[in-house]
DNA sequence: GGATTGCTGTTAATGAAATGACAACATTTG
DNA sequence: CAAATGTTGTCATTTCATTAACAGCAATCC
């Protein structure tokens, strides 16, 4: 699931350097010269983030900002600026932009700030199991009273557990998806792994992983 | 990373208003009645911006603001004051103050300027560790005891480990943005660094790079 | 029912791999 | 060459999936 970033910028070699870098980063990347033009692509496109330059042709910068968050109100925009435009800045503010970056400035530093903001929005893939909650990127399953830090085989298992939930999955499903193949002792780490996320889980009694006898699991909750 | 604001102001009220405001704007703040408790508290926090009353009780803000100026060379700092106290002014800038807001003021001006402060920051790639104050451009890691130089790639590393902070970052994702690939060697080479910023960071004990098994690091603090 | 067999739950032991710390080496720079 | 920096190698330690061991349970057959 790649990302999409919506870019505005008239430079155009500019523009180049910023579509090839970014696209090098894994991102997909469509890329527009002028304000007005991006205008009437975003509105018949889905971007996660946006990068414009303030100063364009035909329609400036934040005009388009403006009308990007009637559209959207959470896309993240991200402004390209001169240096010391200062008020810019506050204008933009005051648009719901995002952040700024002055020319010049460095792809690492482009970069980074578009995964910072990617991150902010995508939600890293937690998922609600009762009373915990599961955070799989981060290994963590918390609640109120605790937090367990796990093992990324026992986040896989859980993952997986609660993506299927309130449904039975197969033993032999779950080895060739985890363990990427199916044999006894495979199958008896796998009961192991099934204990310890049980007692993670214990002190939450709404919560249950079910076994059904020589099928394979089911997380109940 | 929610910003840490220090704001120090003996009306009530409008300190409420204040602060349950920026709460919700998505800072996390701490609020001081007087100017003697607030330095003792700033001694003992890290704040990314201070807004400070210039008429305080105990402590006036211009003497607060010069004991703070000592201890932090950079944090912005910004003055509530009365209407038309020019000379305040001229006294405040030399203390190394950022900027005013004179009473009475909006919210949304004064939630602009703190992100543009809060953004200006950000952007000469200075952030807080801890205790510590991290310069990315000058490779200068400074506390109030001490101060290091780190190398570039150190000051890479780190850099890359606060804009991530709070999350797992993955070997591989390290490896690919700093050393350009992952191959065993390059592997080591990392845990080499890690090791020498844990020894750079070590006097702060609230500050703990965690390793994940098998996974990768994350920063806390 | 009672015996047998295979399946599951749990805990502990084991060994391979990842990591931390440090030293040696290589490379660059002035 | 001397100093600074990054890489490679070594060894001790830690972590974790697997394996082993044993006890309980479920299904099947007589």
């Amino acid at each position: 699931m790649s990302n999409h970033i919506f870019l505005v910028e008239d430079d155009e070699s500019l523009a180049y350097i910023l579509k090839d870098s970014l696209e090098n980063g894994g991102y997909k990347v469509s890329n527009f010269y002028d304000g007005k033009s991006a205008r009437l692509a975003f509105s018949r496109g889905a971007y996660h983030l946006c990068i414009i330059d303030v100063m364009l042709p035909l329609l400036d910068g934040f005009s388009l900002a403006s009308y990007i968050r009637q559209m959207d109100r959470s896309v993240p925009i991200l402004f390209l600026t001169a240096r010391d435009a200062e008020e810019d800045k506050i204008n933009g503010f005051k648009l719901g932009a995002d952040d700024y970056i002055t020319k010049p400035f460095s792809l690492e530093e482009l970069k980074l700030r578009i995964e910072v903001f990617l991150r902010r929005t995508s939600q890293t893939s937690q998922c609600l199991i009762g009373k915990f909650k599961f955070d799989y990127t981060n290994l963590k399953l918390e609640c109120s009273e605790t937090q367990f830090i796990l093992t990324q085989k026992e986040a896989d298992l859980l993952k997986f557990l609660c993506m299927h939930a309130d449904v039975v999955v197969k033993r032999e499903t779950i080895l060739k998806e985890l363990w990427g193949d199916d044999d006894y002792f495979m199958g008896r780490s796998l009961d192991v792994f099934i204990s310890k996320l049980r007692k993670y889980l214990s002190s939450d009694s709404s919560i249950e992983i079910k076994n059904y006898h020589g099928v394979g699991f089911k997380l109940l909750m």
